[in-house]
DNA sequence: CGCTTCTTTCAGAAACTTGTGAAGTTAAGG
DNA sequence: CCTTAACTTCACAAGTTTCTGAAAGAAGCG
């Protein structure tokens, strides 16, 4: 039934679940078009599209996938390739991606903890609010080094259950 | 120095860590209201403020601190009190606070697991895309798992740390 | 070495968010 | 009961964010 200017694949499901997805990552704090040039890019047969592609999938222009590119990269979501010979950019996922995000979450926390530090110092460790955010600072602590096994652990879990893929 | 207008502790100190911290939750996608009463409650004396407290401090609306706390209280970051005896007010927050926005944040997953389980059903298992949204699913599912064990894990780890506080 | 194709940058318009003041609602206390 | 203190809701204004079109900047290819 979906035949009339078949594109390849079923286009309107991808995109249903494109800004499906893009929207709950908008929610949780994400950039808008960032989050959608990522779930075009998740759904995608190869993994990887040109700046071109996005625009016509997304209906948005060059600029604005510029601008959700550098962000992506930036944070480790995706990577830039130019195919040899070539003025054209290719944008990948990588299917560590997460675990990219995830470590460069990392580097917030790290942030967070030193504002915590400051806050525990200037207030006093004596006060009680002082007592409180030095909680909040042991537990940021405690995260950070646990979310570094966890991801060992899910790395090997992967790697047992669909190989080691790119 | 800072002892004109003296309000009981050093109210700059606080209102630096305040911001400062503040703005951290901003960056990471937080309501900038709903992140100053945050901040602004942890480092209180007592962790908890009544409206009129949290509006003087952050030199807001009742409006604005209305709002805030609703948004905090929906994502059980406080928990609202009433005096017995009194239409004030108090906003709290628990020691266990970020064990709480976790347990919450699990519900966001639940919410994003079941968009890529979509994602993976209309796109085909089969297909490439298809596959790369299953790992990811995949991912998530293990994430929930373990960080319902390393929530457990913490509270152990802070009862012998800290003693059970509230 | 210039032409052409692709990407980036930038200023501005449109859309959205956020905080305010004012009016409305609830409930304590006389 | 009526008064009054406290919180909430709502329409609107101010401030931001976000995307676009246009122009400028790289880099292959003839």
């Amino acid at each position: 039934m979906t035949e009339s200017a078949e594109v390849g694949r079923d286009a309107e499901a991808v995109s249903k679940f494109v800004e499906g997805f893009a929207a709950q990552l908008v929610e949780a704090g994400m950039q808008r078009m960032a989050a959608r040039v990522f779930a075009a890019l998740l759904a995608s047969d190869s993994g990887a599209m040109t700046s071109a592609e996005l625009g016509a999938q997304l209906q948005v222009s060059p600029a604005a996938v510029s601008g959700a590119v550098r962000y992506l990269a930036q944070v480790h979501m995706v990577s830039r390739e130019r195919e040899p010979g070539s003025r054209r950019e290719r944008y990948r996922v990588h299917s560590d991606q997460w675990y990219e995000a995830l470590t460069n979450r990392d580097a917030v926390l790290k942030r967070w903890e030193q504002t915590l530090r400051e806050g525990v110092d200037s207030l006093g460790a004596a006060t009680p609010g002082g007592q409180r955010i030095a909680e909040t600072l042991a537990f940021f602590e405690y995260l950070e080094g646990e979310l570094g096994k966890l991801m060992e652990r899910w790395r090997e879990h992967r790697d047992k259950e669909f190989g080691s893929s790119s």
